[in-house]
RNA sequence: CGGGGCGUAGUGUAACGGCUAGCACGAGUCCUUUGGGAGGAUUUAUUCCGGGUUCGAAUCCCGGCGCCCCGACCA
């Protein structure tokens, strides 16, 4: 049996019990399943997003010379008890095996990151250096909410930083600002660097924040001169003077991003994380921790890039680049002619490296069609119909009209 | 964990304590249809779970579980 080249989860309604702006319309054009609160599958077309996110950000780590590993999920007790987080951690995921050996399901890694970097280091000569992972993430949140935006499980990206001095790990978290805002501009957002309060890990930390009205962060932004504080460590009101340069600033709804830490010696002494210096003098190792949260990212899009109809995914990001639908009727002459022309622009595109679904349902009509495609937002869409001939039709998503073109002029359209 | 709301086909909903739990969408089958979520016929439910009140419970009461929202919390 031959199967479809459609995988297609979507509904006309999402439900009730999901109230999130990015939950609902990604549930709806069925790139995302609630299993339960703050849990979430990911459908073929989610995943494709998923994966994109993952690819730019993995992209540019790579390129910033961080290395690649993969930290487990379950953790020992022992490692959070070494830092104290076994007990002051609320949200860390606990569970007792058969034998009563106790774990947590790994929150973040710094308890496992630590040891694993002590094997590798001894001398000054080792540093610096940075590793990272793209991991799924577990924290027991007494209140899940927002859809993607704060779950239990999620897919996170995880990077930490090994140096011999508070120094050089300013210069390698000036760096990763820089990254920072390469890899959201990729993803297409707009992404402010924000200070923040550090939480447990220091005193200071900087956030990248997405500006949208279903953010959970409120941001004192000045759009003269970049100044941007989360409400966590500042009071001002909407059209107070910005402290640098005295324009009024802005408050704004925000989401968190990415959120990048100077942990200095913070986990280093408790694990006894030390090098040799080049006096011979062992010496604290000086660390820093940066995140990027992949799947809150997919929310955040969703929330940024839809109109009335549906999604509107950036091209970087997008599921495929190009969504073709072939627009069969009764008369079975007229569908093979359909059949085979969109069958033929199917293979061409495919041959150039374009990723492309393809609609091929019989006894779907063609409204529904239509509607589908601009709730899923694909970049490109191409219609083969009786009216197309041997042409194509294209339009991108979020234009009205339509052009008609040949196979053989297509490529500027899709690529 | 405090406050509020809510659990009825796959989804969205209706039903005064009382007839065979109604409708729409989806899905299955058959027929017709095919450029903006098509039409007809037909099929599709232990009303979240467990107790209780009652001649009789989807409906009232108690307990549990689950979901959403506000707050607290948020590496």
């Amino acid at each position: 049996m031959l199967q479809s080249q459609y995988p297609y989860f979507a509904r006309k309604e999402a439900p009730k019990d999901e109230e999130s702006y990015n939950a609902q319309i990604l549930i709806r054009a069925g790139f995302i399943e609630k299993i339960m609160a703050g849990v979430y599958a990911f459908l073929p077309l989610g995943l494709r997003v998923l994966r994109n996110i993952e690819r730019i950000v993995r992209e540019e780590m790579d390129a910033a010379g961080a290395h690649e590993v993969l930290l487990p999920v379950l953790s020992p007790k022992e490692n959070w008890q070494k830092t104290g987080r076994w007990e002051s951690l609320d949200v860390l995921f606990k569970l007792i095996s058969r034998e009563k050996k106790e774990y947590a399901l790994g929150p973040t890694h710094e308890e496992i990151i630590v040891p694993v970097g002590q094997k590798a280091i001894f001398s000054y000569r080792d540093l610096p250096f940075g590793l990272y992972q793209i991991q799924t993430k577990f924290r027991d949140e007494p209140r899940a909410k927002s859809g993607l935006l704060r779950g239990r499980e999620f897919l996170m990206k995880d990077l930490y930083s090994f140096h011999t001095s508070v120094e050089d790990l300013e210069v390698y978290y000036k760096n990763m600002l820089a990254v920072y805002k390469k890899i959201f501009s990729r993803l297409g957002l707009e992404a402010l660097q924000v200070e923040a309060s550090g939480g447990t890990f220091s005193k200071y930390s900087h956030e990248f924040q997405v500006l949208t009205p279903n953010g959970e962060d409120t941001i004192i932004h000045c759009s003269a001169c970049g100044f941007a504080q989360n409400r966590e460590i500042n009071t001002q009101q909407e059209g107070d003077a910005c402290p640098t340069c005295g324009t009024p600033v802005h408050i704004s709804a925000g989401s968190e991003v990415g959120n990048i830490f100077q942990l200095k010696t913070k986990y280093s002494t408790p694990f006894g994380l030390s090098y040799t210096d080049a006096q011979g003098v062992t010496q604290e190792v000086q660390m820093g921790c940066y995140g990027i949260g992949i799947s809150r990212l997919m929310g955040i899009l969703a929330e940024v890039y839809h109109d009335d109809k549906g999604l509107l995914w950036p091209k970087s990001v997008a599921p495929f680049h190009a969504h073709l639908l072939a627009l069969l009727g009764q008369d079975e002459e007229q569908n093979n002619a359909i059949r085979s022309q969109s069958m033929r622009v199917y293979e061409f595109l495919k041959s150039k490296g374009i990723e492309i679904i393809f609609d091929d349902r019989a006894n779907v009509s063609a409204g529904q069609k239509f509607a589908e495609s601009d709730l899923v937002g694909i970049p490109v869409r191409l219609v083969v119909s009786q009216k197309t001939g041997d042409k194509v039709e294209i339009k991108r998503r979020g234009d009205e009209k339509s052009v008609l073109v040949d196979l053989s002029d297509i490529m500027p359209y899709v690529s």
